[in-house]
DNA sequence: CGAAACATAGGCAAATCTGTGGCAATGTTT
DNA sequence: AAACATTGCCACAGATTTGCCTATGTTTCG
């Protein structure tokens, strides 16, 4: 799921600079004029990061760096223009995560986001994989989603299965028997033509990608790219 | 207990100006000529963070970080002589947690380091937090409320504790079973609909609020939020 | 070439799953 | 004691899934 990120600033021009690269970047973004405006929505729906300018309007960002760290540990960086040793000691002893001195790089910002997310992340240790991915198409085991281009498409339970086991050995053919012991958990020697059946669907269902599946006569499946001629 | 800072950087003066500033702060450090040292020493003891100088003899600190990276979550921030856009965030972008340009405040060194321990230390909170989030919605485990915009929202302890479960694990889709375990306590394997139901009467209660249970065809269910296109 | 074996597509119906409203058992408050 | 809240269960309806069946291609092999 997409990070949610708030920004504040009071120059139009910086904020919207900002806003247009970290949705590129990604992340669904909503940008404040003040941290008022901020802060306020932010009580609303919180937000997984926060972008806050030192001098705005109304309350100023360390104000506010202040009040949401009492609240919660959402990750702050703080932008400013004014560049004193002692003020990036000051924004950061007051709780932000980094301190980035305008003008600064758009990207460099989007890197230090994305390292604080990654911080987190490995705290979290969470460091399970759970995607699997061929062509243009990637399988979601954790959520159960199947997504093709961006697009979302519905699997059902059996063809989920099926789709990510193939997808787990992509680089050979598997055969009807082994589908039916792993997907359906049949003993060898079953007798049925189940297999072929949720093939036909998900063949159905993926027309539109990247990904084929080819049958191997006689003995099973194997996947293929469609664009690979 | 003091937290334990390894420093490589082959510059003498540096190696030691840091080295006093660190520890006049409380860390317990140990410095090294070149990363190599440092890595050796870290795989012996592990450091709890670590600050690499990128040009050093020997393996550079870009590697250093590299192969930390692969091994840990150890916390890592560089420092360089070096100052471009480029350098700060192919090393951010590297694994590195910070990028420092020379010359630097020592003060601000330490700052930062505090920063990325305040850090960790909101992450670990986290776990045993007391609140949750998602979309508009917030759950207070101390006080059993739940709040939406600012409204109360009235949830009956069942209900309470399976949101809860819902909002602590909102990335993925969580199944009937896990549910009956972790909420319920039930061993697997107890045939109820008892999860459905709390979860009829939740949707009743969430129907004015950002976030929608959605369900997972034959598995379970999985949280959304409603703007989400 | 022709037959047999194998593979695919469409349709169908049984089985399964999910949401809803109602209801009763239990415990709690007034 | 009566009103209330909570919660699990049931039955029903609607939707979805899925295995099988049949008809129709496609490949292999004598």
């Amino acid at each position: 799921m997409s990070k949610r990120i708030y920004i504040a600033d009071d120059e139009v021009n910086i904020r919207e600079l900002i806003h247009s690269f970290l949705e590129k970047a990604g992340y669904e973004v909503r940008s404040f004029q003040d941290g008022d405006a901020l802060l306020a929505a932010f009580y609303h729906a919180p937000a997984d990061l926060v972008v806050l300018d030192i001098m705005m309007s109304g309350t100023d960002g360390l104000q506010i760096c202040n009040k949401l760290r009492n609240r919660c540990s959402v990750p702050i960086i703080i932008v400013s223009a004014r560049d004193s040793e002692l003020d990036r000691i000051t924004g950061i002893t007051m709780g932000s995560d980094d301190y980035l001195v305008k003008p600064f790089s758009p990207l460099e910002l989007v890197a230090r986001i994305n390292g604080i997310f990654r911080r987190i992340d490995l705290d979290r240790g969470q460091v399970t994989q759970t995607t699997a991915s061929y062509g243009n198409i990637t399988l979601n085991a954790a959520t159960h989603e199947t997504i093709c281009d961006g697009r979302h498409i519905n699997l059902t339970p059996t063809e989920f299965l099926l789709l990510y086991y193939l997808f787990s050995n992509s680089e050979r053919a598997v055969s009807r028997e082994e589908l039916l012991k792993n997907v359906w958990q049949f003993e060898a020697g079953a007798d049925t033509r189940a297999a072929d059946d949720v093939l036909k669907r998900l063949r159905k269902k993926l027309a539109e990608s990247d990904v084929s599946i080819e049958s191997v006569w006689g003995y099973g499946f194997k996947l293929k790219r469609k664009d690979f001629a």
